[in-house]
DNA sequence: GAATAGTGGACTATTTTAGTCCTGTATGAG
DNA sequence: CTCATACAGGACTAAAATAGTCCACTATTC
C-alpha cells in the first residue's frame, strides 16, 4: 500500500527519543526502554542511522548515540533513505523482455515525475516537524486526531 | 523502499495495453501476450481493476475488457487504490503500548501532511500521462517505438 | 449445446521484512 | 592491566506480505 516499513516507522521514534535527550548520549538500552521497542531492534536501527550519518556513536563505557545534527536539518527523506534505501516508487517496470511496451518503457517518465514530487514532499518535512506538530493544534483538533488514530489502529 | 508492488506496476502496463486498443475489447489472453505477463496474473489484475471500476468487462464469447473511462480521467492514485488499497505512507506508528511518545503519537501529524502531498502528486498524473511521455521524445526514439510496435502487433 | 471468456475464491511458492543472536572492538573505570 | 560497558558487523531464523497458479462456476455467442 505504498507504505514505509515498520522499521522506518520505529526509526522516527528512535530519532525522536534521541532528540528529546539532546543534552547527552543515549544508550541503545535506554532508547529501547523509552520507546518500548526490542533492544536488538533498536540496536539495528541505530547502527543503520549511524552508518547513514544521521546519528553519531561513542563507543565504550559511558558511550551511546546522539543526533549528528539539529532536528531541523534532518529531513524525512534522509530517514527513509537511511532505513529503506533510496526512495523510488518504481524502479521502472521494464525488465528485459518483460515490458510490454517494447524496449523503451513509455510508462517510465511520468512515474519519475511522481517520484520527484514525493521526494520534494519528504524533503520539506524535518525531524523537528515530526516532533512538534507544525500547526498549533487546538484542543478539538487534537481530539479528532486521537479519535482517528484509535479508528485506524 | 517505499515502492509500489510489482502487481501495480504490471497493472499500469495492462491499462496501457487496453488504452492502446481502445477501439474494442481486449481479452485477458491478448493482453497477456502483448505485455509478456502470465495470463493468470493478467486475469487477476483485470479482475481487480474491473471491481474498482477502472475497466469494464464483457462476458461470454467475443467478450473482453476495456477501459471504463478515457485515459485522461484515470489517475495514478486510482490505480494505486485499486491494486494496493488506500495509499498511506504510514498507518501511524502508535500501536497501543508501543509508541514511546505518550499515548498520542506526536509523530503522526507531519506524516499525514506527507501523505496528502503524495496523494496530490498521484492524483495529478493520469493514465494518459503515463502513456505519452511528457517530455517530447526525440524523433529517432519515436521511430524506434513505432517500428517495435509494428513488429509485435 | 459447445466453445469462449470473464468471476470468485482458494491455494502454494516466493520474496521481503522483522527480529534475534553471536563474535569482535573501542573506551573508561577501578 | 583488566574488567565491564556499549557500539559494530554480520549471520541467522521466523513471520508476514506478495506473487503467481489453479479450479469450479457463470454468462454469452455461434
Amino acid at each position: 500500500m505504498l507504505r514505509m516499513s515498520k522499521l522506518t516507522d520505529y526509526g522516527t521514534l528512535v530519532l525522536a527519543q534521541l532528540a528529546a535527550n539532546d543534552r547527552g548520549l543515549s544508550t541503545c538500552a535506554s532508547v529501547a526502554a523509552a520507546t518500548h521497542l526490542g533492544q536488538p531492534t533498536v540496536s539495528k536501527l541505530l547502527k543503520l542511522l549511524a552508518r547513514a550519518g544521521l546519528v553519531v556513536s561513542v563507543r565504550g563505557a559511558q558511550g551511546g548515540y546522539a543526533l549528528a545534527r539539529p532536528p531541523e536539518t534532518i529531513t524525512a527523506a534522509e530517514i527513509l533513505d537511511a532505513l529503506e534505501g533510496p526512495v523510488a516508487i518504481t524502479a521502472c517496470s521494464s525488465a528485459v523482455g518483460l515490458c510490454g511496451l517494447e524496449g523503451h518503457c513509455r510508462v517510465g517518465a511520468a512515474w519519475q515525475r511522481i517520484n520527484r514530487s514525493i521526494r520534494v514532499a519528504l524533503e520539506s518535512v524535518t525531524l523537528a516537524d515530526l516532533l512538534t506538530s507544525p500547526d498549533p493544534l487546538p484542543a478539538e483538533m487534537l481530539e479528532r486526531e486521537l479519535r482517528k488514530s484509535a479508528a485506524t489502529g
